[in-house]
DNA sequence: CGTTACCCCTGGAGGC
DNA sequence: TGCCTCCAGGGGTAAC
């Protein structure tokens, strides 16, 4: 579900309530995720107070006092997570795996599907952090262009659209925003990566980054009590050209969007608008 | 090395 | 109402 847009969006719907505020306790409810939470967890974040929340690529990074003593607390929301703001205390349901409790307020973490991950990094330098360090460039940053693109994939020979998914190259863009960026560039999802000209990624990344900041101000509004994550901004509150639209016109010229299977993953394009 | 297949896990949708 | 299959917004690993 969450793309870099609904993980952005989460973090901005916990601006307003979290930094600043002291740990009063978690409450783990689920040995693992993707890996083992950290055995002491809760007793480490207990009386540390939330400083900040960055985010890089799909994961979320809370700083818990790293530079005092304290340590981020890494958190990613896998295919199925969501985050949202509850009264602590509030009866957990089923796949509900972690509170981050203040004293009025509590983050609480649903996953049903457990590909998400809850770390804990000691110390600053979380950048350096294994899960991290491996990270591609940010596509919403000035860096981030068609020159860019270009030279990160003139050797690669694989179709361009699950080189686009790829978290070593590019992080943030999913099956979603892969798919719509390539039919806003015009781009065939087929295509192999090194041979799209120079001039198709100019447009390409713009295509990626306002893809991207459309959809993270369509899902921008934040609601009191409850972090959007679960809605998926991507094709709820913003529609889709192609994503989850086989057989329906092209927006554009009315030929029917055609579904295929790219390395494991659905993918849609309009065979005549993308080349 | 680059690329793809498979796996982790649960739940919903649709066929029978 | 049940069972079966397939599918799902991520990503790591192993194998070609």
């Amino acid at each position: 579900m969450p793309e870099l847009p609904e993980v952005e969006v989460s973090r901005q719907g916990l601006l307003p309530y979290l930094p600043g505020r002291r740990i009063a306790g978690a409450v783990v409810r689920a040995p693992r995720l993707r890996h083992a939470i950290p055995s002491g967890l809760a007793e480490r974040l207990r009386g540390l107070y939330v400083d900040d929340i960055v985010r890089r690529g799909k994961y979320l990074l809370f700083d818990c006092e790293s530079g005092r003593g304290g340590g981020w607390l890494i958190l990613h929301l896998g295919m199925s997570g969501s985050l949202r703001l509850v009264p602590p205390g509030s009866p957990a349901q089923k796949h509900d795996h972690f509170d981050l409790v203040f004293a009025d307020t509590a983050m609480r973490l649903r996953d049903p599907r457990r590909f998400g991950v809850l770390l804990w990094h000691e110390g600053r330098d979380v950048e350096r952090h294994p899960l991290l360090a491996v990270l591609g460039i940010e596509p919403l940053t000035d860096a981030f262009d068609g020159d860019w693109l270009f030279a990160a994939m003139r050797r690669r020979n694989a179709p361009i659209k699950p080189l686009l998914m790829d978290s070593h190259l590019l992080v943030g863009v999913g099956n979603i925003y892969a798919a719509e960026s390539l039919f806003s560039a015009g781009i065939s999802p087929l295509r192999a990566a090194n041979r799209i000209s120079r001039e198709r990624y100019g447009r390409l990344a713009p295509a990626i980054r306002a893809t991207l900041e459309a959809s993270i101000a369509a899902g921008g509004t934040s609601v009191r009590d409850y972090v959007h994550s679960d809605g998926g901004a991507g094709c709820f509150q913003l529609s889709c050209a192609v994503y989850d639209r086989a057989g329906d016109p092209c927006t554009v010229c009315g030929t029917p969007i055609r579904a295929i299977r790219q390395a494991g993953r659905s993918t849609f394009y309009c065979p005549r608008c993308q080349r």
